[in-house]
DNA sequence: GGACGGCAAATTGGATACATTATGGCTATT
DNA sequence: AATAGCCATAATGTATCCAATTTGCCGTCC
């Protein structure tokens, strides 16, 4: 589908971001820009300036007359912006709590909260209602950063996701007492905002992330292969939202 | 100078960078291929490399089919970026007492606050020493961060930098006490790094920047020309370092 | 036998030429 | 006279071509 408004090279950026997180260019791999540019049928200008953008966001690696390279990410990697999303997205509470959420926000994030009741509602964790609920998810983390109206903020949460599975939408669907624990915090950090309680919602919502990647880093040391397959298998689509609207 | 191993396009970004921080292409401005690539004497390929970088890095907005524009930055966008890059310093003294600084780092940083002292010595701010001040300040920043040793962290740290004013290299140096007690922070910061104690030097480390953006805005407000001239008059150059290093 | 040096192929970087999209001014019509 | 639509111009986006750098291979020399 081609979008007006939008160039080659922004969809080729697009679509090699996706292939990267999704594996299918795999880490320290080199990039040939000409068997690329032809796979994706375009000609080498679009595609150089997309690999250019990538590298920028930390996707790539570059090196001069020598290409770009698939960044890999190490384990330590991993934690590393782990580290960075915690303070980040409690920050983002604060902000909030401090500019004083508006009912629209406190009415969505109930309403969120209220859908992941419902999915956990039969007691077990249901395959069919993963999707379900890393929109729910991904929207409620969503909701407080926009809240916090820092642009830059945004943005550099939606960088930690270019790393293979630090994006929330990356979810251990497999242990309803975790899920369950970690809706609980959806729920209290809700009520926080409500109140404008921001250190409360901070401290809540750092330790909200920081567990989640201490268990994911924990599953990976485990057993790197069946972690891996089963994030792949339950990983959504990252739909890196478009920084441009058509008017 | 030509710098081996870079390229025409990495050296068009670093001077592009350096344009736009200065104040040289005015924000909102609009950035004419034709024109600035005859002006810094290449074609339009590798300074269109060159714009896409710097795009994805914030310093310019780029439309589809119109063209880059030089970002302006709100008083609203700099007080942003300080509630980031204070909670990312802060997190960088959490990192870094954690991993437990090795005897390089704490010596270092004693160097420096000794180098501070010496500056403060006379009792008063002898504009000469500006420079020597600045190195000293951003060399004991970024001296906590690679401390950390969290990639992403320097990372964006380094691309709050990028917001003019933001910069550690910005200094208001007219207020002995201001100074004086920003510096008597650095004391207790690399006092409590020595000691392990990561909350503590955090939470100086928040307050301490945080501060210093307060401080900034509170100028820009009172006088926005006065400040600015002021500020660019004391600005030194932002070298960004290179991400290669030679083999 | 190993290592250094040079040559050739491949790949990246940059320049130029072409296509496509915005933009401003002009005319014609209401 | 004002506005809508069209055309010309200018600027951006893409493709192709050429240059420069790397890299792997082979031969020679130590």
């Amino acid at each position: 589908m081609i979008v007006k408004g939008q160039t080659v090279a922004d969809g080729a950026a697009t679509t090699l971001r996706e292939m990267i997180l999704a594996g299918q260019l795999r880490p320290g791999e080199r990039v040939h820009q000409d068997q690329l540019a032809e796979l994706l049928g375009l000609s080498r200008t679009p595609l150089r300036t997309a690999l250019a953008t990538l590298a920028t966001d930390g996707l790539l690696d570059y090196e001069a007359n020598r290409g770009y390279r698939v960044r890999s990410f190490s384990v330590d990697t991993i934690r590393s912006v782990f580290e960075i999303r915690s303070v980040l997205e409690a920050q983002a509470c604060r902000i909030a709590a401090r500019l004083g959420c508006p009912d629209s926000v406190l009415a969505r994030l109930d309403s969120l909260v209220r859908i992941g009741d419902d999915i956990l509602a039969s007691g077990t964790l249901d395959p069919a209602a993963l999707p379900d609920w890393r929109r729910m998810n991904v929207e409620f983390h969503e909701t407080i950063i926009q809240a916090a109206n820092n642009p830059l903020l945004g943005e550099f949460v939606s960088r930690t996701h270019n790393v293979p599975m630090v994006s929330d939408r990356v979810i251990l669907w497999d242990d309803y007492e975790i899920i369950h624990r970690s809706h609980d915090d959806h729920h209290r950090i809700a009520r926080a905002l409500r109140h404008s309680e921001g250190e409360r919602a901070a401290a809540i919502m750092n330790e909200h992330v920081s567990f989640a990647g201490d268990l994911l880093i924990e599953r990976l040391r485990e057993d790197p292969e069946a972690a891996l397959q089963h994030l792949i298998s339950t990983a959504g689509a990252v739909p890196n939202k478009p920084k441009k609207e058509k008017k």
